[in-house]
DNA sequence: TAGATTGTTAATCGATTAACAATC
DNA sequence: TAGATTGTTAATCGATTAACAATC
């Protein structure tokens, strides 16, 4: 690959992010957390066989993954993991905190809005809202209120912010949506399961427990009670 | 596909089962996701392009996908979205209602313990476990009082129970997968930030929302304050 | 019948891996 | 130097797609 020593210049380097796999990118976040995994055990370096090891993948893919951004390593040695880390953390962007707004202020919402393994790893919730009247007013964190779903314009205005969640019932997520794009938010991690119709210039990402469960069960012996049939 | 008409043995099933590629398993429970949703709106029958056009897959991955397992669509017409159902339950092995046990009583571990969208798409939490002695004994949905983490073996033989979900922090979670592929689950979803070294017969699949954070921000424009580095 | 859509084939496209020269 | 490991190439492997005969 040309690059190397010499960075090019910006459009440069968007054009080769461009380039890159969506699956190499998926992998990256991965990688990262496993190596601030090892700098917390006070690893100094490590090489790509030691952490295809412990992922349980080739380590040829993630020399090769890594090669896309860069010459991260040193021959016979591996790469040193306090210098990846930080590399990774900026190819992802992750060198500073994002603003993220959460919509949905249930069971699932306080998890999230309480959770303290964001702000580490580049992420900060900084507004969570409901359309229940019941829920607006309340505490879920030190420092966030439940504001109702019509302010989301206005608070988006205000912090800036590109990244949204929503931890609502399907019903509700496609609407949400809806008023997340119309604020100009860019990225959503949904929490409902549903798919979202959203433009194409908005990516959405998914998460959904059931999702996982249905893909494992596929492989079960079946053990469950037959009798007991879903829906 | 030889496997049409005639279903075949047993035997003949389980190799078949075998040689699907695993990317095609995952796509499964997304279309059966959609169909629930399209047979909720009083659909009775869907095109393999309808769908696509819904979760953004080309209409021919979705007839490849499905002619794996058999021949489910009538042509010119497309596929009996209730008759379709049916079959991918039965194919995932989700026309009945798994029993899973759930490690972790905090937020999350509430949040998942009170979510009432398992029930109808198959699984249902029958035990909670934690080993903060504040929260064992504490009523975490109708059913269930957490159980200390201690009682997992016992629990586990009496529900015969192959699935666990855990939801503890990154510093417990290895030591409660031990636990759990001690007392024999076959299939893990590791709500943890961190990659679980289990054996080869038990299958973890993982949902960390921040690995799918940074997967989004590597296509944002840097947007966050530069000056509040994380860590 | 005419129009629509399936299931399947073959071609294309893309991702993974094995292997090795370079070099620390 | 000898041993280890990188970055990269080329080969392999696998997944997606376009196209179409079959047929509802």
């Amino acid at each position: 690959m040309a690059t190397k020593l010499n960075w090019p210049s910006a459009d440069a380097v968007s054009a080769a992010r461009a380039n890159i796999p969506d699956i190499v990118v998926g992998r990256l976040p991965v990688y990262l957390r496993t190596l601030e995994l090892m700098a917390g055990e006070g690893r100094e370096v490590a090489s790509s066989q030691e952490l295809g090891a412990r992922l349980g993948i080739s380590s040829a893919q993630i020399r090769k993954d890594l090669s896309h951004f860069g010459e991260f390593g040193k021959q016979g040695t591996g790469y040193n993991v306090a210098f990846l880390r930080r590399q990774l953390e900026q190819i992802l962007k992750v060198n500073c905190v994002w603003p993220v707004v959460l919509v949905g202020a249930g069971y699932l919402g306080h998890a999230l809005a309480s959770y303290n393994g964001f702000e580490h790893r580049g992420f900060r919730i900084v507004a969570v809202f409901d359309s229940d009247p019941a829920k607006i007013g309340n505490r879920v964190s030190p420092s966030i209120v439940v504001e109702p779903v019509s302010a989301i314009g206005e608070t988006l205005q205000r912090c800036q912010c590109q990244i949204g969640m929503i931890a609502v019932p399907a019903e509700a997520a496609q609407k949400v949506a809806d008023t997340l794009v119309e604020a100009g938010i860019r990225s959503i991690l949904c929490y409902a399961p549903i798919t979202l119709n959203v433009p194409a210039h908005v990516r959405v990402e998914y998460i959904d427990p059931v999702i996982h469960l249905q893909h494992m069960t596929f492989y079960l012996r079946q053990g469950c009670d037959e009798g007991s049939a879903p829906s």
